[in-house]
DNA sequence: CCAGACGTTGTT
DNA sequence: GTCTGG
DNA sequence: CCAGACGTTGTT
DNA sequence: GTCTGG
């Protein structure tokens, strides 16, 4: 699963790695501890085929929900079970989520959690295959822009520590992802396998992750196993 | 994902 | 145990 | 027809 | 809103 991340990117270079037409967020603050519910960067289409980078709330809140409260448990969507949930987002609302790395918990024997950080071993971002869609209140005096990460199983690499992981895709799969015109769900489950695990490198981290109060670059400093 | 709350009335 | 908030 | 869910992970 | 279960 994909529960916390590393954001630290500018939104100008994720504009030029992500090969966006147009910028429509401020910046965010860097965050090495971005939890459900904060704002992050995504990457959608518009209907008109303009490709823009934009700032939504983590944790998806379908239009029917009567607050937004369902957000924390809506923040991963599984790829295998996309066809009957998330099946309106899946179709039309896409987006490309950028990030510098993120965290999954290991589940030791003895009943201990240990955090690791997964990034590429290049640095740059990885960028997921997300979902998204707009919730309003009912006195439509609120707007909210949420998405969700989508997860598959994991990779070799992961596999030891964790069962899930978030789905990369790689620059030749964003264009089709981000297609509003392309419904066909079957194509795009072919783009929702685990990432190739040799782009990749993964390391233990402090348990200082494991609050959303607790941020900064310490974070990702790796630890040895004592 | 993890952390933290989980309850109401009335009184100060 | 389960839900909400971050 | 109406009621109730609508989500994932992990643990047992 | 829309789907599933009863």
């Amino acid at each position: 699963m994909c529960g916390r991340f590393v954001s630290t990117t500018p939104p100008a270079a994720l504009a030029r790695h992500l090969r966006v037409d147009e910028v429509r967020t401020e910046a965010l603050e860097p965050s090495w501890n971005v939890a459900p519910t904060d704002p992050v960067y995504a990457v959608s289409e518009t209907t008109e085929g303009s490709r823009l980078l934009g700032t939504y709330r983590w944790g998806l809140v379908p239009p029917w929900a009567p607050a937004p409260s369902i957000a924390s448990r809506r923040i991963n969507a599984r790829a295998e079970t996309l066809g009957s949930k998330f099946r309106g987002p899946f179709e039309r609302r896409r987006c490309l989520l950028p990030a510098d790395g993120f965290y999954e918990w290991e589940r030791r024997p003895d009943g201990t959690k240990q955090a690791w950080l997964i990034r590429r071993r290049d640095r740059a971002p990885m960028v997921f295959a997300g979902l998204w869609d707009l919730w309003r209140s009912a006195q439509a005096d609120e707007v909210l822009r949420t998405c969700a990460i989508v997860t598959t199983r994991a990779n070799l690499l992961l596999g030891p520590i964790h069962d899930r992981m978030p789905v990369m895709l790689a620059p030749v799969d964003w264009e089709l992802w981000l297609d509003r015109h392309h419904t066909d769900t079957v194509s795009l489950r072919r783009l929702l396998e685990p990432a190739d695990d040799r782009q990749l490198e993964m390391f233990e981290v402090s348990s200082r992750v494991n609050s959303v109060r607790n941020n900064g670059g310490d974070l990702v400093t790796p630890i040895s196993r004592r």
